[in-house]
DNA sequence: GTTTAACCCTGCACGC
DNA sequence: TGCGTGCAGGGTTAAA
C-alpha cells in the first residue's frame, strides 16, 4: 500500500524518466478510474500533444505538470503502481490507463483494487481541488519543524495513530509507517496526543524523519500479497526492515516481548505492549 | 472536535 | 472439483 516513501520513489523515477516527454496517445481502459470527468474524452484531449514539465508530490498524490498549464494528478490508492515500459510488453492484468509518448515508450497505470485515481485539472485551479486542498504539511518538508509539530500535537486530543494517519494533520503516512514510527519512538498507538512530554514529542518527530527516509532509501514496502512496484517493476526492500508491522506474535526487536495486534475500525495496528508506552 | 462505520473492489480462504 | 459466502485491506467521507 503506497504511502509517502513509495509515492516519493515513484515521483523521483517519473521526474528522471518522463519530464520532457510529449504525450502522443491516451488509452483509458477503465473509465471509472478517471474520477473528476464524466467523459474520458476531456481527460485524453487535455493530455494529448502536451509535454510533461515537472513532477511534484503532495501527500500521497503525484502531480505531473504539463506545458499547457494543466496538471495530471495521480493517486495509487491501496494497490496501484505505475509501469514504465515499451508498447511491446504484454498488458499486465488490471491495467486501467495507458499514456503513450511520442518518443520513448509509455506509462501504464495498474491498480487491482481500483482505489487509485487519475484526473486532469488546471494548474491555477489546483488549490481549490477537493482531493488536494485538505492535505497537510509534508513531514519531509523543511518547514515541518519540531516546534510546528509540537504545537499541532498539543492542540489536538486524539489517539496518536489516528492523528498520524490523518492527512489533514500530516500528509503521507498510512498504516504501515505510522506503526513503524510509533514503535521507533516507543509510544503506543492509543496514547492521547496532548499527553506527550517534550522529550516524547522530540522522539516522535525524529522517528518520523528517520523511518520515512529509510523507507525512501529502501525504495518502499512491497508485502507478499501486495502489488507495489517501482516504475520498472522492481519491488521495494523496506519490508525486510520493518520492526513491528505484520509481526504479530513475533518477539519485539527491542525487548523480545511478543508483538500484539489491535483492531482499530477494521484496521490492524501492530505494537509492542512492553516498550511502547 | 473526535470517533466510528461504510464504501470503493478484487482475490482468496473457507465450508459445503 | 466446484460453487457460494464472507472478509481483509487503506483512504476518504459521511454520519454519529
Amino acid at each position: 500500500m503506497p504511502e509517502l516513501p513509495e509515492v516519493e520513489v515513484v515521483r523521483k523515477d517519473l521526474e528522471r524518466d518522463v519530464v520532457g516527454k510529449r504525450v502522443k496517445e491516451v488509452d483509458v481502459r477503465l473509465p471509472r478510474i478517471i474520477r473528476r470527468h464524466a467523459a474520458k474524452k476531456e481527460f485524453t484531449s487535455r493530455l494529448i500533444g502536451r509535454k510533461i514539465s515537472k513532477v511534484d508530490r503532495r501527500g500521497k498524490y503525484i502531480l505531473l505538470s504539463l506545458d499547457s498549464g494543466d496538471v495530471l494528478v495521480m493517486h495509487l490508492g491501496m494497490s496501484g503502481h505505475v509501469e514504465r515500459t515499451t508498447g511491446r510488453k504484454a498488458l499486465e492484468k488490471h491495467t486501467h490507463a495507458i499514456i503513450k509518448f511520442q518518443v520513448g515508450g509509455e506509462l501504464r497505470f495498474v491498480d487491482m483494487r481500483q482505489f487509485g485515481e487519475l484526473f486532469v485539472t488546471g494548474g491555477d485551479e489546483i488549490a481549490g481541488v477537493k482531493e488536494l486542498q485538505h492535505i497537510a504539511i509534508d513531514p519531509l518538508e523543511d518547514s515541518f519543524t519540531w516546534q510546528h509539530f509540537s504545537e499541532s500535537l498539543a492542540s489536538r486530543r486524539t489517539k496518536l495513530k489516528a492523528l498520524l494517519m490523518d492527512q489533514k494533520f500530516i500528509s503521507g503516512l498510512g498504516n504501515i509507517y505510522s506503526d513503524e514510527i510509533l514503535w521507533a519512538s516507543g509510544l503506543r498507538h492509543d496514547r492521547a496526543s496532548d499527553t506527550l512530554s517534550a522529550q516524547e514529542v522530540r522522539r516522535l518527530y525524529r522517528a518520523m524523519q528517520e523511518v520515512l527516509q529509510e523507507g525512501v532509501r529502501f525504495r518502499g514496502v512491497t508485502l507478499e500479497d501486495e502489488t507495489y512496484k517501482d516504475l520498472y517493476g522492481k519491488t521495494g526492500e523496506m519490508q525486510d526492515h520493518l520492526k513491528v508491522y505484520g509481526r504479530e506474535g513475533q518477539p519485539c526487536r527491542r525487548c523480545r516481548t511478543p508483538i500484539e495486534r489491535a483492531r482499530w475500525s477494521n484496521r490492524s495496528t501492530y505494537y509492542c505492549p512492553q516498550c511502547q508506552v
